[in-house]
DNA sequence: CGGGCGATTGAAAGACTTCAATGGGTGTGG
DNA sequence: CCACACCCATTGAAGTCTTTCAATCGCCCG
C-alpha cells in the first residue's frame, strides 16, 4: 500500500470478489488512466487484474498529495480523471441494471473498440479482444456461456465475424451501436 | 446547465434513461453530497429526481471552478467526494452484475440504513424508505414485482417486518448483512 | 361509496445459468 | 513428427431465476 499506478501500456481489470468467489470486473483502464489510487482504511478498495503486459508508473500516495496541493493544475487534471471514471461508472451500471445479454455483449465490443482506438491500444480492425471470455463475463455480469451465445447471435445476424481466437471484425458499426443501446 | 447542487436535506436519484424507457437508478444522493457535478458537452451525464422535498445550494460551475483553483483546500475535499462516489458507483456495479435479486434487497437495505443514519436523513427504526418499489426496482435492476417478492422473502426468514407502508423494520442485522454479501 | 394508485400475489413465459459433452488450438513429451 | 494432455470456447439440454401479464388487495382521497 502507499503507491497508486499511472498506466502507460497495456490493459488493467479493476475488480471486486465476493467471499463465494463471484468476482465483478466493474472497469476497464487503458494507457492514461490510473489505477490503485481508490483505499479503504489504508487498503485497496479493488482489486487490479493485468490483461496484457503492463508498463505503468507508480506514485508514492503521500508524497503525491502534496504534491498535488503545491500544483494547482495537478487537481484539477485529477478532478477530471475522477469525473470521467465516475461517468464510465455510471455507464457500466446501466449495462449490467438494464441490458439483456446480447446487449450487453454488443454494447462491450463497441466500448472497448472506442477504447483501444483512443488509447492506441491494439488493432481496432481485426479488433483484438486482449481479454478471455472469463473476463469479459466477469465485466458484463454473465456466464463465459452466455457470453459465447451472445456472440454467436451478432455473428449470425451478420454484426460481426470472428477471425483468430480473440479477435473480432466488426462489420456494422451502426447495427453495432443500435444492439448496445447505450449511446456514448 | 451552469450549475450544480448540494444538497442540504433529502434524498435525490441520479439515474440514465435509455430511448426504450428502461432506466436505471445509479446513485443515491444524501445531504452533504453534490448532484449535477458530471457533465458531457455542456449537458448533465445524468439525470436527478428528488425522492423528498429537498433543499440544495446552488453553484456555478465556471465561478465554482475559480474559487476551487484558488483555494487548495477545496480540491482535495472535491477529489474525496469523487473518490467516495467512485467507491460507491463501484460496488453498485458488483450488486447489479453479481447479486441475485433477493440478495439485492438486501443489500439495498443495509445500505440504505447506514445512510440515512450517517446523515441524519430519517427515522432508522422503523427504516423510512422514502421511496417507491419503482425507485428500488430501478436502482436494483429488477422490476417491482421482484422487489416485492424479494422482500416478501426477507420477512418470512424474520429478517425483517414490515410496518406501514414505505417502512421496514429490521429484525436480523447481521443475518441482514449474510443475506446482502457485500460488507460495506 | 367509488375511483385511482401503489403493492402484492399467482401463473405462464422468457432469459440466463448450470451441468455436461464436444471441438479446436497449443504446447510438451515420447 | 506425432500423440496426448490441457485450456479455452462452443454447443446442447435441463433447471433456476426473473420477468411478464393479469388479477386482487389495501389505502387514501374525493
Amino acid at each position: 500500500m502507499g503507491a497508486f499506478f499511472k498506466i502507460r501500456k497495456g490493459i488493467v481489470a479493476v475488480s471486486h470478489t465476493l467471499d463465494d468467489g463471484r468476482r465483478q470486473i466493474t472497469a476497464l483502464r487503458a494507457p492514461g488512466d490510473c489505477v490503485g489510487y481508490l483505499e479503504k482504511d489504508g487498503a485497496y478498495a479493488f482489486e487490479g487484474e493485468a490483461l496484457t503486459d503492463v508498463e505503468a508508473c507508480a506514485f508514492d500516495r503521500r508524497r503525491f498529495d502534496d504534491f498535488v496541493a503545491a500544483q494547482p493544475g495537478l487537481a484539477a487534471a485529477l478532478v477530471e480523471a475522477l469525473s470521467s471514471a465516475l461517468k464510465q461508472s455510471g455507464m457500466l451500471s446501466l449495462v449490467l441494471g438494464q441490458l439483456r445479454s446480447t446487449e450487453r455483449v454488443a454494447h462491450f465490443l463497441g466500448e472497448i473498440s472506442a477504447l483501444y482506438a483512443e488509447r492506441h491500444v491494439s488493432s481496432v480492425r481485426p479488433l483484438t479482444l486482449l481479454m478471455g471470455r472469463n473476463e469479459i463475463a466477469d465485466y458484463l455480469g454473465l456466464t463465459i456461456e452466455t457470453v459465447s451465445r451472445s456472440i454467436g447471435k451478432l455473428k449470425s445476424r451478420g454484426i460481426i465475424a470472428t477471425v483468430e481466437s480473440g479477435e473480432v471484425v466488426i462489420l456494422d458499426y451502426e447495427r453495432l451501436r443500435e444492439a448496445g443501446k447505450v449511446t456514448r
